[in-house]
DNA sequence: CCAAACATTTACTGATCGGTTCACCTTGTG
DNA sequence: CACAAGGTGAACCGATCAGTAAATGTTTGG
């Protein structure tokens, strides 16, 4: 298999377990929905967990490059690119097709603390505060790594209520509550 | 099947279910855990979905009776009842077994808007909303609308990250978090 | 032009899925 | 005692699960 074929297999395979769950996506499934035979994905994945582990793998990539470079587009100054992440989210939640977070879905299905699986997921989040504690830090807060931490609960909280209740209004409130806890980081002296 | 003999096997669903996932867990197994045979089972359900709808309403009752309570014996005032939220959710989060919420994840794994295990899990996100907004106004807030809806979103960050990373640094993040918007309700005069 | 190398389809494995059927066993009640 | 009611375990259904093997192209190199 070429490398590229390679890497349809994995974009093809996370849209489909995205779209549709881990355990609820078969192998057979999914060789019928990428193109690609069953024994070609067995020449590159010897399990369907290293698959699922590669999709993550792309995920994080593709999502963190998505938010890092959309917040930069919205603002241009780190405080305002605080509050700009979650104008980021509320575009990503009026997508066709958005279903929540995919590595929340891959811990709700992969309960283990220790399942490779939820490992990356744990990893995809510790980057995401990273990123926030840095910006807070960037933008001159009093303590940036409460507000990155307090900005990381928030923005969780906004992606699972979206896929349950009216995603325009959860991404309203979540800006409000992250306008508040930035502000509260910036006296005014 | 008696009455309670279906309480009991509800409730060990309900255990089973919330340790293993909805897909993981097969009837098989579910009536060797429960004790309770298939055939008994086929009595009173008609599918699976219909079994998964009960323990959701079982849970829904459970976990709202326990947060009730719980908050009204870690606070005597409305205003320090929202932020013992955060302290109650604490209290869980340290327990052993605990797992995420059963609605996150129910609706990980079935994932369509109209699907009545995703709408259950909804219902039981609003019905918390009305109650933090309750107390919110009961608070004398400034919007209590605002406010209930701000803690609904930090409440439901803490609980899934809770599940990633460290439960005990989670919860003191969205408590520090839940203490600044609570705050901004009522200004200083 | 032929053969080695690779990819694809098809069929298969044993296990498990949700759900049903059946023969049996234990109750409490008349 | 007889007889339902309510339960059991086990066998069974067709479908699908993750994963494998073999046969059949299709490309490539000498």
């Amino acid at each position: 298999m070429s490398a590229s074929k390679r890497d349809e297999l994995v974009q093809g395979a996370l849209r489909a377990f995205y779209a549709g769950g881990f355990h609820a996506i078969g192998m057979d499934r999914l060789a019928k929905e990428t193109g690609v035979s069953k024994t070609a994905i067995y020449k590159h994945f010897r399990t369907k967990e290293e698959l699922i582990l590669a999709t993550l793998r792309l995920r994080d990539e593709q999502f963190r490059n998505w938010l890092y470079r959309r917040v930069e587009a919205l603002a241009d100054n780190p405080r305002d690119q605080l509050l700009a992440i979650f104008d980021a989210l509320e575009e990503w939640f009026l997508e066709d097709g958005f279903k929540s977070c995919m590595f929340v879905k891959a811990s709700s299905e992969y309960l283990d603390r220790d399942d490779p699986i939820h490992v990356i997921s744990a990893e995809h989040k510790r980057m995401l505060r990273s990123y926030f504690v840095e910006l807070a830090r960037r933008a001159g807060a009093q303590e940036p790594d409460e507000l990155g931490k307090q900005i990381l609960v928030i923005k969780e909280g906004a992606i699972v209520l979206a896929h349950l209740l009216d995603p325009a209004e959860i991404a309203a409130d979540a800006r409000a509550t992250a306008r508040i806890v930035i502000g509260s980081q910036f006296p005014k002296t």
